[in-house]
DNA sequence: TAATATTTTTAGATTAGTCTAAATTTTTAA
DNA sequence: TTAAAAATTTAGACTAATCTAAAAATATTA
């Protein structure tokens, strides 16, 4: 039986690891979990007991082939139950993230399965994160920071990196969503700020910050 | 703050007052928790100290107002999340009672009122159980147990007091899913079996034991 | 109404998850 | 390459929720 506070520590090592290449730090996990060092090795130790990660006192930690599968089925539900509340219930995507946090946990004999069906197989969640299928595989979809183009390039939004609400709402105001179209006019070596055009014909100047946080299909 | 168990305490004093007259005891909720009585006491003094029982040693207890609100806010969500499960998820009645048990306790700014409107504001759930609305209002419905009808009676199935898989699973064998009608023929005296006949010609005899958990509208 | 049975509460322990403070190990840099 | 800094672990304690066993209160009945 894997615990709740089991189940999110796996999710949050899974998080560090698709970003660092060295295994997830006691400080990292802690940073992540909004909690302390001390607790993070305590439960370290649990987790190793359980074999879901490979744990060497002071070296960090990696999952394991079953704590990735968890880690894994975790995200898929937060994903898919994300789709439901957005599609189904009508949340902004600003709104959700917390309600996954708790439905995710939900046990039930192929109730992810379901969701899965009646959301009609979603691939991307609201945020333009991908959605692994039952198997635990993942989407691919080739996609750009706007920070990465020149100007003259065009391209879809597809996703964000930063996904607080002040971001989603900032972008909301914007009508940056996803699926929202841009060129990109001019980049102003000074601040790294840029100049796009909408699809609607808008002009916007977009800081740095924005920029390293809005991905695009070019 | 009022913690899961908690909830779970404060649903389980509702039922037992729904049927009994005086306050609710000790080793009465014990049984519908399926605990301890000394598990008991201890949450009913944590429950007391938040004003969310009205509780006098040896004497039982009963919900306060705003421990009513939060039981019946409780089940209003489980009731919801069963409709959700059965009508758009594809689950059968006897399959949703755990997973709504889990949903039930999910927070989320108007996620109940969204949910409500998603699924067209139901008054009953799948096993016939009325939903509360918004306001903790219950819908009444005239019903009566098929062991209080007579020889010639007809009625409608709306709803069942058993509520085991066991139970609904036969139910189901039998056609007799909410909604299906039928005729009370005769009623043995003996063991106070009845013979039915249902809406598409089926003569049936059922035990005394089905007579008095199955509700009917005649 | 007094003895017995039943119910309820208290006492004391346990577990998961958390914390702070102190000790230890590793890393960094003079 | 050793001293200082940073990261990590250990020690000891706390809380919520649970348990068993014993004590106390209430209810039953002879």
């Amino acid at each position: 039986m894997i615990s709740h506070a089991e189940e999110n520590y796996l999710k949050a090592i899974f998080k560090i690891s698709e970003k660092e290449v060295k295994a997830a730090s006691t400080n990292a996990i802690a940073s992540e979990m909004q909690t302390t060092a001390a607790s993070v090795t305590d439960m370290l130790k649990r987790l190793a007991e359980k074999n879901l990660i490979v744990y060497e006192k002071y070296r960090g930690v990696e999952l394991s082939k079953e704590g990735n599968q968890v880690a894994t089925a975790l995200i898929r539900k937060h994903r898919l139950w994300e789709v439901f509340l957005v599609e189904k219930l009508g949340f902004a995507w600003d709104e959700v993230h917390d309600m996954a946090e708790q439905l995710e946990h939900v046990q039930g004999n192929d109730l992810v399965g379901r969701l899965d069906t009646f959301l009609g197989h979603p691939k991307f969640d609201p945020h333009g994160d991908p959605i692994p299928d039952a198997e635990g595989r993942w989407a691919f979809r080739p996609q750009s920071l706007l920070s990465t183009l020149k100007p003259g390039d065009r391209g879809v939004v597809t996703g964000v990196e930063d996904h607080t609400p002040t971001f989603l709402q900032y972008l909301d105001q914007l009508g940056l969503t996803l699926g929202a179209g841009l060129e990109l006019l001019e980049r102003f070596p000074y601040d790294q700020s840029v100049r796009i055009r909408t699809e609607d014909g808008r002009e916007l100047t977009l800081s740095e910050k924005v920029g390293q946080n809005l991905y695009l299909k070019v």
